[in-house]
DNA sequence: AAGCGTTATCTCTAAACAAGATAGCAGCGA
DNA sequence: TCGCTGCTATCTTGTTTAGAGATAACGCTT
């Protein structure tokens, strides 16, 4: 069975005319007959009424209802991938918690704002689980902490971000050996790149990780640290979002290890969706806003 | 875009093989390639991930989820016309009150203990109307007082009846002439079979058509006979039925009057769903176990 | 019964398809 | 690093199928 058997089928129903549909679909007579006829040797059963009347059979009736459901899907299909302007269908980004909390809203937003038609859906989790996401097909692109190693990705630099030592009192220097080694950190769960920069920040002091406490959450994490349960590192941009609403205090860290850059990945190009490829061309008006230089790789 | 295609798309989707798709649906690889080539020219986007691992790329993913909607839609198109012994889908049957109330019931029974899948639909109405509504292509089938002059539709004769007088006092001899014309009769509304025999009958006993009131419902009609509002003419096995229920009293009226035929009506066989196809039996069935003559035409 | 509009059939050309053979490519193990 | 293996892409072949036109057959109308 053919699409394109079905649609002259379907014209030849609603114009009760094989003429006719042969002119909407544009061919001719002879070919909406050779279609209609091996639709119906094909289902072994007369669709279309020609004596007298043009009109579709019961069984041709009852056709024109799964046709109709046939063709609206294929239709929708092709609409998704053809969609010149306006995108449909789902995205589905992963993104780190702090990302998700500072950086996507108002790209989101802007995005909604072009795209109404896309649903969007989000999973945050630690770099390591998002790429695993991302290599796994489970999200359309990934928002992630340091470059990804894998090759067949798109890469472009999203975000830099600076992290910053977290507290609950004001810090004017770096807190010493001693305090760090007896402080608790507070950290996102296993796989979380900033988790690692905490590790290195403590190595750069000489004390080894200290008791960890793991969080899946960063409003949990942020009250925690302002009721003086420990220390966390966080970038800059998440902590100025949240002071406001907790009693926490920031110090710089020192550039090497401040430093961290946000990477946008995907699949190649040509596999995206018009939903995703509109999503890029969204964050990289807001990115190339915020920072003209950026990287693409 | 064609289904064969879709279906290739979707082997290589589930099984992540060019070659297993290509065995799953017995063809060879190279036309595998050669339809997801061409399915991805026609949507300008990548669908399938060739690169290490085959699997469906996120475009891919979002394809799949159309394709199933097309496909399983498809299929069941196609199993509603092959459906070799169970018929799956709708069937409508128009017939009229009398019909529907005494004859139909355990033919319904046994066709939906024979067809549980089939939903089934009844339209009541005289059989003027009936006629109307199987022209139309409302009804895939209808049950009918007297042959349908219609050439082209399938008729079978599927029950006679006897007519009765029907009265709210014990009748032995016909009503005299001047109690028929002082009387109600009482008739399904205009384009009813049996109206015509109640005019038949009165102008046998040189009356005029008096005053006949129309009614919509078999159960409406008894009770007012049975209240006396005046006569009505109906088949014998229909006032069986409801005897019960009404104190209402028959006279025999003569052969030439009270002898109908019900005839079921459906267009050429050709056209016939597995659904109307397996009714046709089960009526057929009834009819013969009921009474061994009937004519086919 | 003739005319008009319709559908069915036939034929030819061109395009599409299926299958096989082969080349190119990535991953794996020695 | 080198082959080996299993995979996909490409090319070529013969066959099938689709499309367009011409024409015949049919049915309705007058």
């Amino acid at each position: 069975m053919q699409l394109k058997s079905l649609r002259l089928f379907m014209a030849v129903a609603e114009t009760g005319s094989f003429v006719a549909a042969a002119k909407q679909l544009h061919t001719v007579q002879s070919n909406v007959t050779a279609h209609i006829k091996k639709l119906e040797d094909e289902l072994g059963v007369q669709l279309i009424q020609r004596a007298g009347r043009v009109r579709p059979t019961s069984a041709g009736l009852a056709l024109v209802e799964y046709a109709e459901r046939i063709l609206t899907a294929h239709d929708d299909a092709v609409s998704l991938f053809k969609g010149q302007e306006k995108a449909c269908g789902r995205l589905r980004i992963g993104a780190m918690e702090t990302t998700t909390a500072v950086r996507l809203p108002p790209i989101l937003a802007a995005y909604h704002a072009a795209q109404p038609d896309v649903d969007i859906q989000i999973k945050t989790g630690p770099t390591a689980e998002l790429v695993e996401l991302l290599l796994d097909g489970q999200v359309d692109c990934v928002f992630v902490a340091g470059r990804l190693e894998h090759s067949r990705y798109h890469l472009l630099k999203a975000f830099s971000e600076q992290l910053v030592l977290v507290g609950s009192t004001p810090m004017s220097t770096m807190p010493s050996s001693q305090e760090l080694l007896t402080s608790a950190f507070l950290a996102f769960r296993q796989g979380c790149s900033y988790r690692q920069r905490i590790e290195l920040l403590l190595a750069s002091h000489g004390v080894n990780a200290g008791r960890i406490f793991e969080f899946g959450s960063l409003d949990a994490m942020l009250g925690c640290v302002a009721a003086g349960m420990g220390y966390t590192v966080l970038p800059r941009g998440t902590v100025d979002a949240h002071q406001h609403r907790f009693g926490i205090h920031t110090l710089e860290l020192p550039k090497a290890i401040a430093h961290i850059d946000t990477y946008f990945a995907a699949p190649e190009p040509e596999t995206w969706t018009p939903a995703l490829a509109s999503f890029a061309d969204t964050l990289l008006d807001a990115v190339v806003l915020d920072e003209p230089q950026l990287t693409e790789s």
